[in-house]
DNA sequence: CTGAAAGCGCTTACAG
DNA sequence: CTGAAAGCGCTTACAG
């Protein structure tokens, strides 16, 4: 049933040549006269004969693989990223192999160890924490890594992030800037820069306004702790008036407790901000004012700093930072005269 | 910087004993004795050795490495699609590689031309339609194929969905139950086997209820599409009580098009029903009453049968089909004394 | 430009 | 149980 695989040596065999030259008629840049091509051309297609990749990549030592780590995907930024991920790579000739991870220790050692076993050119990690102990290893087994939407403190690996500092501080002044006097945090996990950062970078836009937050609580990334921070927030004798929210997805779920357990109106009672832009933000169901993450612009990043880096494994890493703007929607009251 | 990579050679070497006795511990089944194994693991922990699977898949003929080809990642069934899709096949020890097609014959056919250089084990393709022609060339490569969530007429490739003629018969049943009079449906994507026969269910159940829909309108598994689909059948002089849409993705689009658009209340003017039961159902935004596709059963199914024809390829293509339940929410009216 | 040969890192008969 | 050897399908110096 299964068709004999057909190898450069039956293509050589067919058009009378050495399989050397099947192998350089096939390898871009290999010097071969028009004439051999032609010829080996016409043998291959004959045969619907392909290199085989990974014959190839063992004596390259590319395998034109690019691991994804990855621990979830119901939080919708991610899935959109993969699909831009996997066509910029595609583009490149590159694939993605998936490797869902738990976001444990434990999780993450076993899939960078399964990582290296398929001879990946290069690792993007994405929604994932990494310990320094993987982090070296990696270095160790010579994998360039790109942190996708994670930075790290120390300069071992490239990173591509938003303006997430930058991105909290301008949240804060239009919080500030639209008039509310009890402004609350519900921030993204704090085990993630991400969440740090926008976090530091909203209580120092307040801060800049003359403010505080009258509440800070760690959401986790989940829709359930959101929810729960925002049951809390609410049952205070002061409840918030403005609530910004670490990440859309948990903004969503903020949303829905507000207006369908407390009844309360956004942004009539409260004004929420959430962070990433993700399609349904735009949804009319939620028409999310939220911090934009430019995936286009930070996946052109991530690919093109990891391609440079496998073609040139000496190059330093990169921290690289992409801002992104406001995204004026219906769920925040919008300060009179603001004109982003 | 990078350092020298471990192969099995070295281990031998450091173990003192052949190449080939390396090799063989770290096969499964193959015979070695206790004091081998010992020694070599030993070795091969000190050096960090692990076998490399791409030089191991040249000669095994298996690399253990399954091509998901997937459209589009909006619809949020997808993504939670690979995401079990690539927990369940990790488990079995098998990796997904990416391939994101354009939804046209010939993106269909690049895409499966790179699948075979990659020697892909097996092929699972989700939302996407495949043509005779790629069917064909698969089965010539002697890669299995499985079709997730989407049929097909011949029996070439295996395939699994859910029972979509019933599901859509059951939606029918609950509809007319529910005493509404004027019922539409915006259809899935006619290309589509899923959106046929959701259709066709869902028609001789309203015919077994004796009953016609008032409007069938394709809505090609699109949010703009079904927008418009809704819009149209709203300024009907006698406008649907109750609409079945063929999934999800396309419900919640039709939701805030009578939301916001028309200002009308679901269920109170408009029942809606939608199909797949993706995560974002459940929220409260949308609360959607929707006919489940049992994505873990699914996916078990997938996994077993492209696992299964792997291990023996002259096993028989299957057709799977499981069944799901109505998930009763608030989007449509519940007739009384409905149990299910 | 072209071919013969070595070798990438493994697995797997084949002897012993 | 163990080792020497062949070979998976390629690429790439090396001669010519």
């Amino acid at each position: 049933m299964a068709i004999e695989k057909v190898t450069s040596q039956d293509v050589a065999r067919l058009a009378g040549v050495s399989q050397s030259a099947v192998s350089r008629v096939f390898t871009p840049g290999a010097s071969v006269s028009p004439a051999m091509a032609e010829k080996v051309r016409k043998a291959a297609s004959e045969l619907g004969y392909r290199p085989n990749v990974l014959a190839r990549s063992l004596i390259t030592g590319r395998s034109r693989i690019i691991g994804l780590v990855v621990a979830y995907l119901e939080n919708q930024f991610y899935p959109v990223a993969l699909e831009r991920l996997s066509r910029a790579l595609q583009v490149e000739g590159y694939h993605i192999l998936v490797f869902m991870a738990e976001n444990s220790v434990e999780g993450v050692a076993e899939v960078m160890q399964e990582l290296i076993d398929y001879q990946v050119d290069g690792i993007i990690t994405a929604s994932v924490g990494m310990t320094t102990d993987l982090t070296l290893r990696c270095a160790a087994a010579g994998i360039p890594v790109v942190m996708f939407n994670r930075g790290q403190d120390g300069l071992v690996h490239s990173s591509v992030t938003s303006a997430n500092v930058a991105g909290g501080a301008r949240a804060a002044e239009f919080l500030a800037a639209g008039g509310h006097r009890r402004i609350a945090h519900i921030a993204g996990w704090d085990g993630s820069s991400t969440g740090r950062d926008r976090r530091q970078g909203f209580l120092d836009g307040l801060v800049a306004s003359g403010r505080k937050p009258i509440a800070v609580i760690d959401g986790m990334y989940s829709r359930d702790a959101a929810a729960d921070a925002a049951r809390q927030m609410m049952a205070l004798a002061e409840p918030p008036d403005a609530i910004f929210v670490g990440n859309d997805h948990m903004a969503f779920a903020v949303m829905d407790v507000l207006r369908y357990e407390l009844h309360l109106s956004i942004p009539g009672d409260v004004s929420i901000v959430g962070y990433d832009d993700v399609p349904l933000a735009a949804w009319a169901a939620y028409d999310l004012t939220t911090v934009r993450q430019p995936v286009k612009r930070m996946v052109q990043a991530t690919v093109s700093t990891i391609v440079a880096k496998i073609e040139d494994p000496t190059r330093p890493p990169q921290k690289i930072e992409i801002d992104g703007p406001l995204i004026l929607r219906k769920s925040a009251r919008i300060p009179e005269g603001w004109l982003r």
